[in-house]
DNA sequence: GTTAGCACTCCACTCTAGTGAGTGCTGAAC
DNA sequence: GTTCAGCACTCACTAGAGTGGAGTGCTAAC
């Protein structure tokens, strides 16, 4: 096939010219949601050619699929693909206000108390900042070590495992025996358990300690162990939060988008294992289709790893329709995760 | 004045048929979000007259407020007045499908682990059986005795106070120290703080446990004893958790509207005082303005007392349009509270 | 390759009936 | 005096026609 192809198109760069007009639709459609005709792209650096040059490039740029044209005698608005080119070679860095910057600042100052309670401030702090719905995927607890095992005795047949993480998480299971236990045997099983857990992750109890049938434990103690080692496995040891979604409603005018975006936000393990699944690709922005979940197809989300002790472990997202922010939300979601993260290193020394 | 006084009918009963076509007329308006016509009245039980009559009858109620038109040529929609009479004497006292009565057996029969996780699937449940947002405020710990009092340390500087209550709920709250702290001065201060507050409730603790100046506490004390008496004061010791959302967007066509429910949905001590609010005027149903809350003009608000060892403790509310389904978000507030009650009760036992 | 000019397209808006669901009123029947 | 058939009336909703304007694609000239 002698002719050009098309598919190849994809990776090739733009012609200095086009690329500015590709900026320029896809700048002015995310302020103003409305088409974007020729006429208001002749004024944009980089572009100083008439309308007419001006829309014989837009109609290459169509062809191209990076615009699309919501009826024939209508502006332009960007495709995904369009919106995807701006995002990696386009948009500049882009930084937060100075009012931002100080908001960021005023909210890591003040920021104190139970890790859980901080995660679900950040996800407010981050809707704030960008006009998106925020979600925070709290780090897993998994890789923690255990500083602390106890046994809260809660009447005469039950009690309650205490387990403190050294990043300050405490998880907890509550138990039930056959019999009547007492306090002596609650501690003595509480110190068993210590002596086989303490220093060790989560993940290794599982791996390590040893499930039952050793001859030296009794029954409370192997009750404990089991418990010990089902601890963080019921909710997959991540909490989510979101924040904001009441811009989800500002941000589109068919409700019934809303309400879509809004049921996915209801079911936490989709969402985190859609932030994950987006990290995993290499990806810091999923665009429409590109994450694959159908009622987000209007929907963009930024995400950014959490890096704890120089580990990732806690994800960042940000929600919002297609033609978001793209600069302020990536800003936002570096500093505040950036901040974030060395808070937590700190917590967790 | 010897005419009639228009303010006595707010108590005055309605006659029978005007009661009967006030029922029709909200009955079919909660079902079909249309205004509702004589036409559609007549075959209503207890309404055996001609639509002649009813229009008339219909025009009376106007009068009184309990209908209105939303223009000259409509039919009828019910006003909060009428959604209020209609509540309180009209509305049979309402059951759940068996379907719901199955699903709401399931869900307790399976219903384990953290109490928070447990509240949070409460939430979800609600929304489904009820098709509205679901809110549930978490039973104060306030009551709640303390059973144990725990020192973890968390590097030299640092340590995290642990305190677990007789609902199986755990409170921490980290604390920094101003010179290195060994173990061994950690569990001293830890048995020292127990001696004081176990068996306490937390407010008792804030009254009676001494804050510092006792000749017999050291540094160490004192800055545990701080941080027990900041215990749960944080967050008023009430957590929010709120299943369903998406319903709102569902339940409104104006994005707008949606937009400013969600608002408000998002700030968790505005919903626990309104509920509380609300309970405290001696209320269960809210209907549109009768809450004070402007955002939640259209919405009305179903609010349920959760019993924990016979002590009102947590909140259930119900939050949908004022044409939700009253008789069945009752039946499943009243179901699903009093089963969560007994839940909690056996679980502080 | 660029551009002015021009014909064309099609949405958004307005205006005008026409339709129909619903009303209020009236006068007669019970 | 309550009920009701009949009737004129109101008014949202819909469809269709006309208009303005923003925007396009094409073409011919530079």
């Amino acid at each position: 096939m002698p002719t050009t192809d098309d598919s190849r198109i994809d990776t090739a760069e733009l012609d200095a010219r086009k690329a500015a007009i590709l900026n320029a639709v896809v700048t002015e459609y995310i302020g103003s949601a409305q088409p974007v005709g020729s006429q208001h792209v002749v004024d944009a650096p980089g572009v100083s050619v008439s309308s007419a040059t001006v829309r014989s490039d837009m109609a290459a740029l169509e062809r191209d699929g990076f615009l699309a044209q919501p009826h024939t005698s209508a502006g332009r608005i960007p495709t995904d693909k369009g919106y995807r080119f701006f995002v990696d070679h386009l948009a500049g860095p882009g930084s937060l206000d100075p009012g931002g910057r100080h908001q960021v600042r005023q909210f890591f100052d003040h920021a104190h108390g139970e890790i859980e309670q901080m995660l679900e401030r950040t996800s407010g702090l981050l809707a704030d900042l960008t006009d998106c719905t925020a979600m925070v995927v709290g780090p897993s607890h998994e890789s923690a070590v255990i500083r602390s095992v106890q046994l809260v005795g809660m009447g005469s047949r039950q009690a309650l495992l205490v387990v403190v993480l050294a990043d300050g998480a405490v998880q907890k299971q509550s138990i039930e025996f056959g019999e009547e236990v007492d306090e002596a045997r609650l501690s003595d099983a509480a110190a068993r358990l210590a002596a086989h857990s303490l220093g060790l992750p989560l993940t290794q109890v599982r791996a390590k300690v040893p499930s039952t049938g050793d001859r030296s434990t009794d029954a409370v103690t192997a009750v404990g162990v089991r418990a010990l080692r089902a601890l963080g496995a019921a909710d997959g040891g991540e909490h989510l939060f979101v924040g904001g979604s009441s811009r989800m409603a500002a941000a589109f005018d068919a409700v019934e988008t809303v309400r879509s975006v809004l049921t996915i936000l209801e079911q936490q393990l989709v969402v985190v294992t859609l932030l994950r699944d987006i990290l995993d690709t290499g990806l810091s922005v999923a665009i429409g289709t590109e994450h694959g979940v159908e009622p987000l197809a209007s929907c963009a989300i930024v995400v950014m790893p959490v890096s704890v002790d120089g580990v990732e472990t806690g994800t960042i997202g940000l929600l919002g329709p297609t033609r978001m922010n793209y600069p302020l939300a990536l800003a936002a979601a570096r500093v505040v995760g950036d901040r974030l993260g060395e808070r937590l290193s700190e917590a967790s020394r």
